[in-house]
DNA sequence: TTGTAACTCAAACACGTGTTTGATACGCTC
DNA sequence: GAGCGTATCAAACACGTGTTTGAGTTACAA
């Protein structure tokens, strides 16, 4: 009844709160919210597991938000992957800059750190909420476009957008298969470390593995469908 | 109490119950569990969801499975996908085998009928219960060594286990991507009808793709890091 | 007809969920 | 100190969950 007037006189301005040593109740409560709603989806996640967490009482997220579905919106945080878009400055060329994009990519996926993100898009890939439409929007359809990009410039302009479109879907999704099986990797191959060698290496090899299939494509050679060994 | 004793003494005999016209409450039940849990995963899926869909009473999850979770476990039917593997016969070459694979794979994953269980398996990979690793054993496994044999034929015996492996990953992730990012690609790109023609054609790129990398793993040249345009 | 077993059902149970409430403590101005 | 807004809390609320119960119905044999 009177919910909705409270919260636009709370706490409009999260500087002050993060002035003080220790993160306010509100800052604590984002970022309970933010690993438990990755871990666990939006369905998944309690408001309790998230007080929890966030050692608060579980009538701060009503106070602060008003509703979990509110805390949600509030907590995701979807800036765009600059980290990984930002290698249009770079100096080097195409083939080299997929390669970087690649190992950059294939870090933020497996990362504990990035996974979070990934983790939380995993759960919208499953069971979408308005979410999912900004999340594709602001952070995925701009890396679609930065790796269509690096496609054209390295097999040439004259690509037919079908064939761009799909080159797109193979090399990501050959570095998506990290995380999306990961449970299976794990399953299948308990022996492979993922530090960071071992990801660069696996960069390595989907880069050199994708960057044959976009030669193959440059070259305006006979169909593969009637080659013969 | 008492409810341990009931299951056994009551349908043993499937065949019994599908001999009628009308498939029988327990079959119903089951039905209605497969398409449930694929839609929602074991957590989201309620067994008050089931019997709606069932037309059955509530009381029937327990008085025939005794509970949710046996419910879950009996309705699964995780018979490895022997059409996807049966090519092995096929006088075929290794790469017309694997192309063939390919699109039998992308046609399972995308289609409405095989989706359900891809669809559970996605469930399965972002919150795993005991069922992964049976599904792991008894589906994705033959699955990865097959490709297995099949890059190993195309490349030769020569390769090294770890890009063996990556070669495997490398052509599944292709394929899998079209299941796991779906929601993606359908708001980057509402256009592509994902008819049985683009099914093919997708395939058809995933195997030149594919076999262009394989190649030129097979053919032991200079390192591509060090490639210049 | 009677008895017995399999089956079905509405209702209830115990518990977890998001949300609300009323009270209490703190920090501030007057 | 009085007054007031902010913040925190335990407790309760209404509802959805898996499960159980006890009565009722059906089918078939004695």
């Amino acid at each position: 009844m009177t919910a909705l007037a409270q919260p636009e006189t709370k706490f409009t301005d999260e500087l002050a709160c993060a002035a003080n040593e220790m993160p306010c109740a509100r800052e604590r409560l984002l970022a309970a919210a933010r690993e438990v709603f990755a871990e666990s989806g939006f369905r998944g996640a309690t408001v309790r597991a998230i007080c929890r967490r966030a050692g608060v009482n579980v009538a701060a997220v009503n106070y602060y938000f008003n509703s979990k579905e509110a805390l949600f919106s509030a907590a995701l945080d979807f800036t765009p992957l600059n980290r990984l878009l930002d290698a249009e400055n770079s100096p080097a060329c195409a083939r080299a800059r997929l390669a970087g994009f690649i190992r950059e990519l294939l870090t933020h996926l497996i990362s504990t750190r990035g996974s979070q993100k990934s983790q939380l898009l995993m759960h919208e890939l499953l069971e979408p909420t308005l979410m999912l439409d900004e999340i594709v929007r602001d952070v995925i359809s701009p890396l679609h476009t930065h790796v269509g990009q690096l496609v054209r410039a390295i097999v040439g302009p004259d690509i037919a957008p079908e064939t761009l479109r799909r080159c797109v879907f193979s090399i990501l999704g050959q570095c998506t298969f990290y995380r999306h099986s990961n449970e299976v990797i794990r399953r299948l191959h308990p022996e492979i470390p993922f530090d960071e060698e071992e990801i660069a290496r696996t960069a390595a090899h989907i880069a050199e593995f994708s960057l044959a299939g976009l030669d193959r494509l440059a070259q305006p050679s006979a169909g593969p469908e009637t080659r013969k060994p």
